[in-house]
DNA sequence: TCATCTTATGACACCGATGTCATGACACCG
DNA sequence: CGGTGTCATGACATCGGTGTCATAAGATGA
C-alpha cells in the first residue's frame, strides 16, 4: 500500500504538500495539484487512519456493545432482535458525519463487556454506545474521565445519558385509540413483569382513566408463560374467564406481538375470528409479524430506528461538546399502527 | 490517556522495557515488571492500536459490508433481518482470534459500498466480508491486490471465495423427510423467481425422483404476491385449485416462514385446521415465527449462523495464507426442524 | 529601490508503539 | 584470570501521517 512518501516522490514534491493536496488545508499551486493527484490516482494511494489517528488524537471511531445484558441472569434467549434497528439508526447518523460505527457483542455473556470495552479503548473510540435487547436497569464498569457514552433501551444510576422508549405513553396512546373506536372493555394480556411491563400498564390505566372509564384489575393478567408446552391452554383459560364476565372486553391488548401472534392461533382454534368475535392489538409493531399475520395486526411501534439516531445525535453532541438541555433520561415516543386485527364499535 | 512513556516515567526504567512488559516477547527482571505494572494500573495504562498497527502492519481488524444490494434494483424492503445471525456466527469466530469487527451498512444503496470499502481500507482492514441479505449473484469494484474477500449469501464472476445456503439440499432434505412421513403428494407454494426458488424447485423434485414419485408441475405455484391487498384470495385460489384435484397434497411447502404464517391466516379463514386438514412446511426456521406460530412450523434451516461461522474461518485461512482446498463456493447445509405443522401420513 | 507581505513549498519534529542493535553486569568455563 | 555466553536494559530509528517553522519567489507599497 503506497503511502505519502511514495506520492511524494512520484509527483516530485515534499510529503507535507501533498498532505496539503489530500486536507486542502494550504493553498497548492495548481500544476501541483494535479501533479500529486495524478500520482495517487497511478498509486492508487488510501490515507492510513492509525498515522493520521495518532498525530490529530481522533479516531473517528464510536464503538457499540450490545447483548442481552440484565443484572439478574445471563441467559441469552433467542430474542427476535429487531434492536437491530438501533443500530440502523445509530449507523445511518455516525455514516452522516464521517464517523465509522465498530460493534461489539456480549454474545448474552455481561461479563464480557469490560473486555469489549477495552478493546473499543485501545482503538481509542471517541464515544461509546450500550444497546439493551430490552428496556432494563443496567450497571456498567467505570469508564475513563472524559470517555462519553450513551445508553440506549436501557438506564443505569450513574446518570448516564440514556435513551429509552416511552412505554407509559404508548400503551396510554394504544389504548387511547382503541377508546376512541368505541372500545370500552379493554383486557390486556401483559408480558412477565418487568420496567416495560411496569410502565405499559400505568399506561394503560392513565388512558381509562382520562376517558373515564374504570379502571378493572381482572381484566390485566399476564399471558407470557414462556412458550411453555401448556401455554395455549394457559391462555385460553384466561380468555374464557374474561368472555364468561357479564360485560367482557371487546378487545385484547398483547403483550407483544409475537404474544398476539399465538394469540390469533388459540382464539382460531376454539372458532373465534379476528377481528369479528374479538379485536386484537399488539405492542412493538415488528413489522415481519404485524404486517404478515392475517388479519394484519394494530399494534403500537417501539420506535427502536429512532432511538437509535436520537441516541447517535446525543453522543455527537457530547463528543463535539456542543450544549445540550436534554434531560439525562431521553424517552422516546413511537405511533399507533392502524391495522385490520381491531375493528370499531359502536 | 497516559502512554508507554508515561507509564517509563513513573516506573523509571525505559519505554522500551515498558512494551517488554506488555507484550512479555523478552525477560524482565521481576521487581522491574511489577513496577511496571504497578504504575500501568495506577495510571491506567491503555495501548494504543492505531500506534501499534502502524508500526507492525497488522490491524487486527476485518471489514462488513452489508445491505440490500442487486444487481437489478435498489429497494431496502423491510427484510426479517435474521442474516444478522450470519453477523453473529462471524463475530463470534473473530472474536475468538482477537479480531474487531467492524461493520458498515449499505442501507440498500449499492453505490455506496466503494465509499464503504474505501473506508475500510483506510483502516487497513485484513480482510473483507460482504453479507447479502438474500441469496444472489453480485458484482463488486476491484480491490488493491492482496486484499482479501469473502462473500456471504451471494457470490461473483471473479472467483472471490464465497459461503452459500444450500438451498437445492435444504428443499431435498425437508421433501424427503416429509415422504418419510409418508406423503405423497407434496405441493409447493413457491417463492418469485430467485436463485433461491431455482435451486429449492431442483431439490424438491429430486427428492420426488428419489423416492419414486412423479413430479406434478401443477403442484408447484408461487404463491409470493408482495403482500397485496389480494395477497389472501390469490393464495386460497391456488390452494383451492388442489384441494379440487382428484389426488390432492396432503402438505404444503411454502417458499419461506413468512409466508407459511400468512397460510396459516388464509387456511382458517377459510376454516381449514392446520395440521388436522393439511400440513405445512415452511423455510428459514425464522425462529420468532417458527416456534411462535400454533401449531409451531416444521421448516427447513437456512443456517445462517453457520454460514457466518465458516466465513470467518474461510478468512482468517486466508489472512494466516494457510493452505486450503476448499472450492471457491462453498455450499452450507441445515437440519430439518420438526414441529408440529405437519401429520404423519399411514 | 528596498522593505514588507503573500504564496508555495520544504525541513523537521512528533504522535505511541516496536524492531534492531548496543551495552553493562554477571555467570560459567577452561 | 581472560574469553564467551546469557540476562536485563536502554538508545535510536521507524511506521505514515500532520503541526510548526523556515524559506525562496514573486507581488505590493512607500
Amino acid at each position: 500500500m503506497p503511502t505519502i512518501y511514495d506520492i511524494a516522490k512520484a509527483a516530485q514534491v515534499s510529503p507535507k504538500t501533498v498532505s496539503r493536496v489530500i486536507n486542502s488545508d494550504a493553498p497548492v499551486r495548481l500544476e501541483t495539484r494535479q501533479q500529486v493527484e495524478q500520482a495517487m490516482n497511478e498509486l492508487g494511494y488510501v490515507p492510513s487512519k492509525a498515522a493520521r489517528s495518532m498525530r490529530s488524537n481522533r479516531s473517528g471511531i464510536v464503538g457499540l456493545i450490545t447483548g442481552a445484558v440484565s443484572q439478574s441472569s445471563e441467559i441469552s434467549e433467542p430474542h427476535g432482535l429487531p434492536d437491530l434497528f438501533i443500530v440502523q439508526g445509530i449507523q445511518r447518523v455516525l455514516a452522516d458525519e464521517e464517523i465509522t460505527l465498530m460493534i461489539a457483542d456480549t454474545g448474552g455473556l455481561a461479563k464480557r463487556i469490560p473486555t469489549l470495552i477495552n478493546t473499543f479503548l485501545q482503538y481509542r473510540v471517541e464515544g461509546l454506545i450500550y444497546v439493551a435487547d430490552r428496556h432494563q436497569r443496567i450497571s456498567l464498569p467505570p469508564l475513563p474521565q472524559g470517555q462519553q457514552m450513551i445508553l440506549v433501551n436501557c438506564f443505569d444510576d450513574q446518570g448516564t445519558p440514556a435513551i429509552v422508549p416511552d412505554d407509559q405513553k404508548g400503551q396510554h396512546d394504544l389504548v387511547l385509540s382503541l377508546i376512541k373506536e368505541g372500545h370500552r372493555r379493554i383486557a390486556y394480556l401483559c408480558l412477565h413483569e418487568c420496567i416495560a411491563t411496569e410502565l405499559r400498564i400505568a399506561g394503560y390505566r392513565k388512558a381509562l382513566d382520562a376517558a373515564g372509564l374504570p379502571f378493572d384489575l381482572g381484566l390485566v393478567q399476564c399471558g407470557d408463560f414462556e412458550r411453555c408446552e401448556e401455554e395455549p391452554q394457559l391462555q385460553w383459560q384466561i380468555i374464557q374467564s374474561w368472555l364468561a364476565l357479564p360485560d367482557p372486553p371487546t378487545v385484547i391488548c398483547c403483550g407483544n406481538d409475537e404474544m398476539a401472534m399465538r394469540i390469533y392461533g388459540v382464539l382460531r382454534t376454539q372458532g373465534m375470528a379476528v377481528p369479528e368475535a374479538i379485536s386484537i392489538a399488539g405492542y412493538d409493531n415488528h413489522r415481519s409479524i404485524a404486517e404478515t399475520l392475517y388479519p394484519a395486526l394494530t399494534t403500537m411501534e417501539l420506535p427502536y430506528e429512532s432511538m437509535g439516531v436520537a441516541a447517535a445525535q446525543r453522543l455527537i453532541q457530547l463528543i463535539r461538546n456542543e450544549p445540550n438541555e436534554t434531560p439525562t433520561l431521553q424517552r422516546i415516543r413511537g405511533d399507533v399502527f392502524w391495522r385490520s386485527s381491531v375493528i370499531a364499535r359502536p
